[in-house]
DNA sequence: TAGTGAATCTAGCGTTGCTAGGAACAAGGC
DNA sequence: GCCTTGTTCCTAGCAACGCTAGATTCACTA
């Protein structure tokens, strides 16, 4: 069994390969540049190979988005890892939610804008975002009355809504630090 | 010079109808469904003429968005008329505006999510566009220290957060009320 | 060494946004 | 009334897209 068993580890880390691929290509050009001929190309293989490993061209993209959201919980994880929850922890919980939506836009892209076949907001969700949501509860813990799960997501939306309109430059960039004092007066 | 009148008027006309023809499209199947070809079919023109009023198909779905704008800029302003600022008019506001959102997700797509060419958060933003943001700007009021503009941001960051993630699959649906309820607590 | 099955490629389908070139038509001068 | 001019509009086609069918090549088994 261990030809077929090299043989599967070979596949996986083609599948590997190509979602890497897809995430460089995304982030050196936008998503829009992502197509299935020159993601092809980049992992020098045929086009008809990316379809013996995902399903079509979202699922590729879901396959980065799922990276993202591991790579944002251990980023949200050790902002407030040793800190009290609540008006520290909430600071460092927003600026390392934010700073990972600018310094990866087309991974967050993925995660949490393009259309998707992952399931969210339910018991199906991926682990890590599951985690993700879990940090973002806990600085939140001191302030929250009996419904923690609806103010996280209320303070989600915001981060959101404010990574988002920066990204798509419907909100004035000079303005940044005043939000996320605003966001931390609010929720802290 | 009546001729060249009525044939500017004519072109005019043309260009609403596209764009009416554009939104219905998106609406009944969203943006994915609307391509050249569909929508001069449906203004029973030939595709080429599209590009005799718009740039490009972008062109054409920021012409929706201005739309969608001015009509968001209308409910927006009926809702919190008269109202006195502060938690109840922020409530009106919050509803309004995720009600538009909710009625209306491509148009809202439109507006604030796809890529846009349309100038935001400058002076030569579209004059429904400040509109808007003064409506949420002045329910706030009461609730503002110095930095109006940049609370109003956060709460329309958080709204918008909302209204998306919601669109997209991403909440949980049936929480809804009390997301609302939690801003009214948080900007009110 | 011949046969089997998986892996991979070439080629092509239907559709996309957009454009070039020519046909049809109305307006104005003789 | 006819001919020129300029605008309006359409047919046809380009390159690129996501995806797939069929043939081919290769590694392994008996």
């Amino acid at each position: 069994m261990s030809i077929s068993e090299r043989r599967q580890r070979e596949l996986a880390q083609r599948a590997e390969l190509i979602v890497d691929a897809a995430r460089e290509l995304a982030e050196e050009q936008g998503w829009d540049a992502v197509t299935t001929r020159r993601l092809a190309d980049r992992v020098e293989y045929s086009q008809p190979v990316l379809y013996s490993h995902f399903a079509g061209k979202d699922a590729i993209v879901d396959a980065v988005a799922v990276a993202g959201i591991a790579e944002l919980t251990v980023r949200l994880r050790a902002a407030v890892a040793d800190a009290e929850p609540g008006r520290e922890a909430v600071g460092r919980a927003a600026r390392a939610y934010l700073a990972y939506a600018v310094e990866h836009p087309a991974v967050y892209q993925a995660m949490f804008t393009m259309t998707t076949g992952l399931p969210f907001a339910t018991d199906e969700a991926p682990d890590a975002l599951k985690e993700s949501f879990g940090e973002l509860s806990r600085v939140l813990r001191p302030r929250a009355g009996q419904d923690l799960g609806s103010l996280t997501e209320v303070f989600w939306s915001a981060l959101h809504g404010i990574a988002v309109l920066m990204a798509s430059g419907r909100m004035r960039p000079e303005h940044q630090r005043e939000r996320v004092a605003i966001v931390i007066d609010l929720f802290g």
